[in-house]
Order: C-alpha cells, then sequence, then structure tokens
DNA sequence: GTCAAATCTGGAATCATTCCAGATGTTTAG
DNA sequence: CTAAACATCTGGAATGATTCCAGATTTGAC
C-alpha cells in the first residue's frame, strides 16, 4: 500500500481516537477505502466496499462515520441536491475539484496551495467569519470528450 | 421599480421568449420575484411569492419555472444536499457567494468580473471542456456574530 | 366560438438522508 | 469469569426536496 494512504489512515485514526472515537472494524475499513480511493465516493460506493469485508454493515453506519469525520474534521463533503453526496478523505481541506457533468467522475485539480491566510484576508474585507471555502469547475472531461467525438463518426 | 431590475425583467423575458416560450402570468410574477430578492430565494419562497397574486399556483408551475430558466442560461442554481436549492435570478453568471453557516442567509461578493477567458484558459490546462464554476466561501454573517455577542452578555 | 397546443394542478413516486428503538458487541469493576 | 454500563450497529420508518404524471384549465389561431 502507498505509503502515504497509510499516513492519511493514521491521520484519520488518531483524529478520531483523540476525540475519544474507537476505531472499530467498519469504520477501519471505511477509512482505507477512503484514504485509498480518490474518485470521491458516495455513500453508497463506501458501503459497498465496507460490505465487502463485513456484510452485515448498514448504510447507517457509513452514514454515522461519516458524521463523526466530519466533526473531526477529517473529510471534506461535497453537496449535490440532485445526486449523491459525495467524499474526499484524502485531502479534508478546501481545494477545488473538475466535475464532469456527463459522467459525474470528480478529480482534484492541482493548483499551488492558497496562501494560508486566505480566509482571513477575505473575512476582513467582508466582515464574514470564514472557515471554509468551495470551488468547483463544471464541464466535460477528457474521456466523454473522446467518447462524443467516436460516438458522431 | 429599480431600473436594473426592469432592464433584467426584460432580459429574462426575450431569453424565454426567444427559445419560443411564453410569459404566462405566473411566469412573468416569478420573473419579478427573482429579478428583485437579491436574498437568493428558494422555490418555497418563489412560490409563496407567486402565490400571493394567483393563489392557486402550484409547487410545480415553479419547479417548471426554473428549469425553463436554467436551460435559458437565466438562473444561477445553488444546490445544497441538506437543504433547498437557492436561486440567483439577478446575476446569471457565475459568480462567487457568501454564506452563513448560522442564518442561511447568501449573498454575492463584490468582486472584480474574471477575466471572460478564465474558463478557456483552465480548459486548455486541464483538458476539460470547462462551462462554469461553483465559487462558495461559508462562515458567520456580521449579524450573526452580533447576536451571539450579545446572547453571551 | 371551436379546436389544438401549451400550461397548470394536485397528488403520487423517488431518492438521499436522518431518526429511532431494539439488538449486538466491548469494556470495566468486582 | 460475570455482570453491569456503555458504545456501536442494524433495519426500517420518517422526512423533505424534487420529479413525474394524468387529467383539468387556459391560451391562441382560425
Amino acid at each position: 500500500m502507498d505509503s502515504l494512504v497509510r499516513t492519511r489512515i493514521d491521520e484519520m485514526r488518531n483524529a478520531l481516537l483523540n476525540q475519544g472515537i474507537s476505531i472499530t472494524r467498519r469504520r477501519d475499513k471505511m477509512l482505507q477505502a477512503l484514504a485509498s480511493d480518490d474518485r470521491h465516493p458516495s455513500v453508497n460506493e463506501l458501503h459497498a466496499e465496507v460490505r465487502r469485508w463485513y456484510p452485515s454493515t448498514s448504510l447507517a453506519t457509513i452514514y454515522n462515520t461519516i458524521e463523526l469525520l466530519k466533526d473531526a474534521g477529517q473529510i471534506l463533503e461535497l453537496e449535490f441536491s440532485g445526486s449523491a453526496n459525495r467524499y474526499d478523505g484524502r485531502r479534508p481541506m478546501s481545494h477545488p475539484h473538475l466535475i464532469c457533468l456527463s459522467c459525474e467522475s470528480i478529480e482534484d485539480m492541482d493548483v499551488e496551495e492558497p496562501e494560508s491566510d486566505h480566509l482571513d484576508r477575505l473575512s476582513e474585507d467582508t466582515g464574514y467569519h470564514l472557515v471554509r471555502q468551495r470551488t468547483e469547475y463544471y464541464g466535460i472531461c477528457p474521456d466523454c470528450q473522446e467518447q462524443t467525438a467516436a460516438a458522431s463518426d
């Protein structure tokens, strides 16, 4: 297993432990799934993954663990009204995403880290006490563009 | 009525007419509500407003009209999974918003217009064919900060 | 006025998420 | 080891926004 993944799992484990939350087997599997899957899985996908190991796992447990991770600041939730939320457990700090309107894939966007005081400066400017941001770009991903091109041959 | 509001209503009307969609009385009220309300109303709020004039209006009509406006590129939809979507009919092009986590108010953020080729350049960089973006900042608005301060006196 | 097309209504269906009561599993104190 | 106390988990019901649909109403062309 990728050592970055391992490091990330440890971060999540420790963050939960620090809040007095124990790492059960299901929770552990879920952390593994979140740390290793960069496709920004939905609750259903996480459920399916954890079920491979513990088939009796209920959906409620997945929602539950998501809640714990959110409280611990260890997961980024991408909300959508029409379809299920998607989760980023690999990089829990706000960062921009590329979202394909056709296949609904979500990719992290590589950008230089924002200055760490970015939100602080904006808070000054706006009078808000800002705590996080959300930036997403919507379009058609390269794969889907190819498929469209191929289909029209 | 503010002349900017009037102009905006005309823009929306014309955009719909250009698509062969007629402006019924309910639709017209809804355009007025969208153009004059800068609080980013939800479907329920729009419904309530239109009902003041046409009490028999059903929710489905509001959803319907939203769909027409989206297709015509005349409304910005801000999606949330936990609560109802919110709409910006005053500035239909992507622009950043300030969202209060406490009172759920949404404000337009004043920023210099992005260069018009911003999405084009990002499309080049990423290989996506990008069509829109979403930028939101979450925090506590000045009003809610005051209330918290007052409550703790 | 008549007819055809567009619009609208009200209620049912869908689906993600939340809630809850009871069952199961884990830990602690003795 | 055992029992009580507590945390976790399950399965199903409740919720709420949105979509769907069939039938009723309205509109526009003639």
